[in-house]
DNA sequence: CACCAGGCAAGTA
DNA sequence: TACTTGCATGGT
């Protein structure tokens, strides 16, 4: 009985997902996430981005580079106020600058303000630390630590909820840790393929899943049971 | 005009 | 624990 229990709720291997990823993986190639030429940089643009489009991150994150602030140093100088200003297009703006400082200041006190030393302290432990700094929440920890440190730890954001949500992939309200446990025990830790499959899913909800559209038309995952 | 976009924290019951 | 609200810009 509690093979078949293990079998039922989906141990690696006998799930879905992987077919998802196959499938996802065929129809777009490979996705080169996350966007951004330095770790700082993935960083920033993991807390600019919260319930945000990505476009206006782009505006913010030019900006920044264009006042040379895009480095932890030149950041950590900035006022809060002038910091708020540089990233304006990113929306919630004095918010997100509180949240940055926030981040700078525990990097500067724990890690002596070396992003390499942090990410070196184990997965679970880090993300303990990060989810304790005002303005980091799962999704954006998570973030930081897979597309910022290579951690193989699954990032569950919008996409990702409605996607599995519409695929009756998990129940209706389904905690992030819920949705997030459903990755890992269906697919081996791996982040670099963590990180493609995340994207993927993005850019399926991007181009497919819209949440005004809930027939999905043309998606790759059509053939997939879907709810009514 | 309304709705949406790669959340989070603080307040309330 | 489980809702609700404020935060804000820019594109469609």
């Amino acid at each position: 009985m509690a093979t078949w229990r293990r079998r039922d709720r989906g141990t690696r291997g006998s799930g879905a997902l992987r077919s998802f990823y196959r499938v996802l993986s065929q129809h777009f190639g490979p996705q080169h996430w996350w966007p951004g030429d330095t770790t700082f940089e993935i960083l920033v643009g993991a807390i600019l981005t919260q319930n945000t489009a990505w476009t206006n991150v782009e505006k913010a994150i030019a900006n920044l580079k264009q006042a040379g602030a895009l480095r932890v140093r030149a950041m950590g100088a900035l006022a809060e106020g002038e910091l708020a200003e540089l990233i304006r297009p990113s929306g919630y703006y004095n918010q997100k600058a509180q949240k940055l400082k926030a981040f700078l200041d525990y990097l500067q006190r724990r890690h002596g303000g070396s992003l390499r030393r942090m990410f070196r302290v184990p997965t679970q432990q880090l993300r303990q630390e990060l989810l304790a700094i005002h303005g980091i929440g799962e999704e954006t920890a998570d973030s930081i630590l897979l597309y910022g440190g290579n951690h193989p730890i699954f990032v569950v954001d919008a996409y990702t909820r409605r996607i599995l949500e519409r695929h009756q992939m998990i129940p209706a309200p389904a905690s992030y840790q819920q949705i997030q446990e459903v990755f890992h025990r269906q697919v081996a830790p791996s982040a670099p393929v963590y990180n493609e499959f995340h994207a993927l899913l993005v850019q399926t909800g991007k181009q497919h899943c819209l949440k005004s559209e809930p027939r999905c038309a043309g998606c790759p995952l059509e053939g997939f049971p879907h709810r009514v």
